[in-house]
DNA sequence: CATGAATGAGACTTCATTCAT
DNA sequence: GATGAATGAAGTCTCATTCAT
């Protein structure tokens, strides 16, 4: 009979070898794509043996799936993690700086995951709802916000914020080729001018103001 | 010996072929990825057999390159199509407007290839050489003109010009889901707001202009 | 273009294959059995490669329950060719012969078949529905037949069928083991020994004939 | 040291947990096949790990064995219970009944021993060693008894009795689908039917009695 | 040129058995 | 003795490509 520090042992390194497969299938679906990865590849980058991996999830397809979970919860973690909104212009930035960040440090998950989201039905249900709806209400409401403090053009806010999302993640697909072309400096540039033609857009001093918004 | 006309017509005909083939194997693979999609199924859908695809194309493989080619040649051929550059607000709502539509009009291509630029490097790489740069290039050249023109702020040009691309891009990506639910309306509501947010941006009347740009 | 002739040709062909992977199904299955017959295998003994078997049969599957189809037909075309039903003892020996040749011809079928028919609910159905369920109406209706001819004692014909076909066909049970038990002469003394039970029964001169039947 | 109350008591934890493993498999080769069985399954069912079953049996297939001798023990047990043979017609109603019942009560074993004693050659010899021939041994000496008693007709012995067993499990393989449909009183009729015909055959009043057994 | 049957490598998945705890 | 995670061989089926007709 195996005590409760056991048992919780046990759990321990199952969960510990559910991260170790996952990860593993994540870099390899990084690599190759989900269609091209085979089973037997993600078992030898996990240093297990084929079998095992079916012991923790129940199809290759399945291992898409939790990935996706995962990217969702972090992706609202970070958004958590923002600073206070007072300041517009540092928000911004920050905002930026966030899906930016959120981006660079799961580009293998994005990556193994954009195809499939592409083509799969199910999968971008999914994603949909979990990632980049959570993200648009969040940006949206930020807007509306600012907009009735009077910070703010009167823009449809559930277009723009979704511009904004696109775009960021846009570069996403940039970086998908040699991530090693953006350095630091260049990161950092990048993300004020983004956020610099979000704020302020393209034209100098847009003088007719009150003849948009229909 | 066949004459110079036989010839012609020959020519012809096997140019209907490829595209018979070539439009068949686009609406596979927006149906279901160019990896789950079957040469047996292009070739029924095609109506020809299963043999004569690789009578024309060298495989499966080649459909997607030819695709591809296809795209580029689009976009460029759309890119010219443009009014003159003197109304600055019309003309980047026209710049909008010409690369939502290549995007509707070709969004079985777009489905079709955009999973595969992601996972195949080659691709990526033809993807990016012929349809992605001369659209960067192009903005990038009409965004520095307005510059030295005074009517634009002194924006890195790169930066924004892909933003902009990257932005319109995601929208084809929403537009995976349900096409139907961009309607006409929406669909210019759509295009006049992205060109107000890169016009003059999110905030009302940057006061102090002089403080950006470090 | 084909021709009809050449159409015609390549049909035959096809049934030929078909029959030739069927057959060689069928012997791998009375060896091995279905579960533990490979398809490698089978390929292997009829000549073919492992992915042309699909080609002409869905799955694995599919070839048993082709084999049942093909085993209801000899059954009830062995029916067809039995003699007139003048003369009862002949007639009941005909019948008898033409069950255990149905089942001797079809052994290796029959050895296939059966234990996946015990364990399968659809196999099971489609074997009672084709193969026992018409052998027992033919059989119940020749002995109401010769009741009502005042021949036969007033039997429950449906008991009775079920009883005569289940004791032949237990004898293909026995001969799995060793068919070359079974030669000529024992065969003949077997069939004739047996339609004499099913007529007489053990019993000499039952006298009181009308004490049964409740 | 074990005292040897402790070493009994030891042995028999072991032996019911022996039996509690075979009635869990017999119950899910039952349901599933022999070969669609899996140890996993028969481990829960049993309510022990699956290593557990390897304790007390070498492998999957000894269980099966394990399961035909109990069959086989059960069958001699039965018969032993049979009444006195004075009373012929009694006795063969007796018979027939104690062979329905046995093949009822075991209904779960047959189903699961069947299909592999169809495939398994050393299965196949066991069971007919064991269970089949005692059976068919035990009756053909009633017969022959009864034959010499003036009792029966002159058959042949192995012949006939071979037949009745088959026919009587021939009637096992009907109840493998639904066994509801028997119920109590058609199971009486059942076998007082085929009593029946085995005692009395087909025909009314055989009259040429001496024209048989050549 | 068109056809489509044949190919066979290789994919995903299952599961009896082992063995460290 | 009990556990159940790990194993890996083996199975079924798919599908791009070839080639004889």
């Amino acid at each position: 009979m195996p005590t409760q520090g056991e048992a919780t042992k046990r759990q321990l390194l199952k969960e510990q070898r559910e991260a170790q497969i996952l990860d593993a299938a994540a870099r390899v679906f990084a690599r190759k794509g989900y269609q091209r990865a085979t089973t037997k590849e993600i078992a030898s980058e996990a240093g297990v043996a084929e079998g095992t991996i079916y012991n923790y999830f129940d199809s290759k397809r399945d291992l898409l799936i939790a990935m996706a979970s995962r990217l969702a919860l972090d992706s609202l973690h970070e958004l958590n993690s923002l600073p206070p909104r007072e300041d517009v212009k540092a928000y911004v930035l920050a905002l930026v700086t966030n899906r930016f960040d959120l981006l660079l440090k799961n580009i293998d998950l994005v990556r193994a995951l954009m195809p499939e989201v592409l083509v799969d039905d199910d999968l971008r249900q999914a994603y949909m709802d979990e990632v980049l709806s959570p993200a648009v209400s969040y940006l949206g409401e930020y807007i509306d916000d600012r907009i009735q403090a009077g910070g703010f053009r009167k823009v449809k806010t559930d277009v723009v914020a979704r511009t904004m999302i696109g775009a960021v993640m846009s570069f996403g697909f940039l970086w998908l080729q040699e991530r090693s072309e953006v350095d630091e400096r260049s990161h950092e540039e990048l993300v004020s001018e983004v956020a610099g033609l979000f704020l302020d857009g393209l034209r100098v001093r847009p003088v007719e103001e009150n003849d948009r918004e229909s």
